[in-house]
DNA sequence: TCAAATATAGACATATTTGACTATTAAATT
DNA sequence: AATTTAATAGTCAAATATGTCTATATTTGA
């Protein structure tokens, strides 16, 4: 009788394969992560986490990171496979 | 002598164009925030606050709204205006 | 106008992200 | 191999998102 479970949105295969993306995404623009890090002003941990898929990131964190490759966010994501 | 201010990535403009993008395609497709979150199974709560850009939202939310709205992520950001 | 539907608001608890450290592992270069 | 660079990990506190409730406002339609 319990309260009913909190469903949670997070889709931790999806976190994972956006991370990958981002990597290939930094690294085909020939930064590191401390580089990224640095240009945004964030940990660089925090960069980690998110090319990792450790954490479900904002949608702002996801613009600074497009914005500071020099990419629009549209093509961020239109060059992400999904499915 | 203190500590630095923490600087906050949020950007309040970009969430609020961003939520009149939202809303848009979400009355496009005709229907409203309780039939969008009760799909996604969220509160309507949530979708009114994503909309009007008071919460900087995480990226699996964004996708559950996009895969609920039947739209690609690359489409829901490309018919998104930047700057 | 009245009623129903839709959207917004406030407040609080809980969950998660992020910052800020330190340490360790992995990779690259010489 | 050794040194340097790059990435990952752990921990804890602070900031923020989200759930959940109730209430109010706004819009829509009869």
């Amino acid at each position: 009788m319990g309260k009913e479970k909190r469903k949670n949105i997070r889709d931790d295969e999806f976190l994972k394969e956006l991370g990958v993306h981002f990597r290939k995404v930094r690294e085909s623009k020939g930064l590191t992560q401390q580089e990224l890090a640095n240009r945004i002003d964030v940990e660089v941990m925090q960069i980690s986490r998110v090319e990792r898929g450790t954490v479900n990131t904002s949608i702002c964190m996801i613009k600074e990171i497009a914005d500071n490759l020099n990419i629009q966010l549209s093509e961020l994501f239109s060059s992400f496979k999904e499915n």
